[in-house]
DNA sequence: CCCTTATTGATAGTTTTTTTCAATAAGAAG
DNA sequence: CTTCTTATTGAAAAAAACTATCAATAAGGG
């Protein structure tokens, strides 16, 4: 049993196919995938899927840290599978290829320096970065 | 004629009424609007407006760097007024409240930390803060 | 005031996301 | 393994968000 079937079972939730088939793409994937894109890779091994529940998974796969909603150029949404912990990602603005990064000391020290100057209290960042990607440079 | 007017002109773009309204709302916020939002009060004294409008103009605005889009807690989007040059925003997630805040030298040395070590050349970033505003804190 | 054409709004269409509810199957219990 | 409970699913339909088309309108230059 897998790390992620383990916290999903822990938290009262089913090991279940859809989800399985979810989170195995989520995994397996370099880029941001959408629902839509999701939906369409897991039918092919789940014919008769629908696309309400890969919703639903993202919420719940969400909602446990499992995976992290990232806001792509278009308007459009992406998901990433993340590490335990809480990080940041890298993405390629060619290619889609993403790489995660921790928030740094920098980024507590301008969280810190923006409470103290506007006296809001800060609990969440949503932080993330757009460029080319070593191997779509120069392309 | 208001500085964003101005722009507009200089850009090659006609200073339409709903277009005024659009920025006489967004300028007159202290949160986020919807497109939808927008709508709903522009209409309310430009009888036969467009919902189409409403995006067009927020794209227009967008490209001359007049607003920017913000994204709320909930995956919808909202637009806010910015003043000129790059900035940044924390957003009361109980009131909408939301101030500007220059990216200072602490996001630059998180960025060019992040380019030596992920091999990306990052041209863009996208931060935003979200938490309680004075106002709101111990409520 | 007139002309050119950028802009608008009505209409229709597409995409994305949510709601509802009966059928299904995961996992606990025996 | 079989039975039971109920979380989860999928079909269908609706709502919300966004986009494309095109004739009518009006901004702003001359
Ligand atoms: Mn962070
Ligand atoms: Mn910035
Ligand atoms: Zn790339
Ligand atoms: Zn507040």
């Amino acid at each position: 049993m897998s790390a992620w079937e383990e916290l999903l079972a822990q938290a009262g939730h089913r090991v279940t196919e859809p989800r399985r088939l979810v989170m195995q793409l989520l995994l397996a994937s370099e880029t941001p995938l959408s629902p839509q894109t999701l939906f369409e890779s897991a039918r092919v091994q789940h014919h008769n899927l629908g696309l309400v529940t890969i919703y639903r998974t993202l919420e719940l796969f969400e909602s446990l840290g499992l995976v992290c909603r990232v806001h792509l150029k278009d308007g459009c949404h992406g998901y990433l599978a993340v590490s335990p912990g809480h990080h940041h990602f890298v993405i390629c603005e060619r290619c889609g290829g993403s790489v995660e990064f921790p928030g740094g000391d920098d980024l507590r020290a301008l969280i810190a320096d923006i409470e103290a100057r506007t006296g809001y209290r800060i609990e969440e960042h949503l932080l993330q970065l757009l460029g080319l990607c070593p191997n779509c440079q120069g392309k």
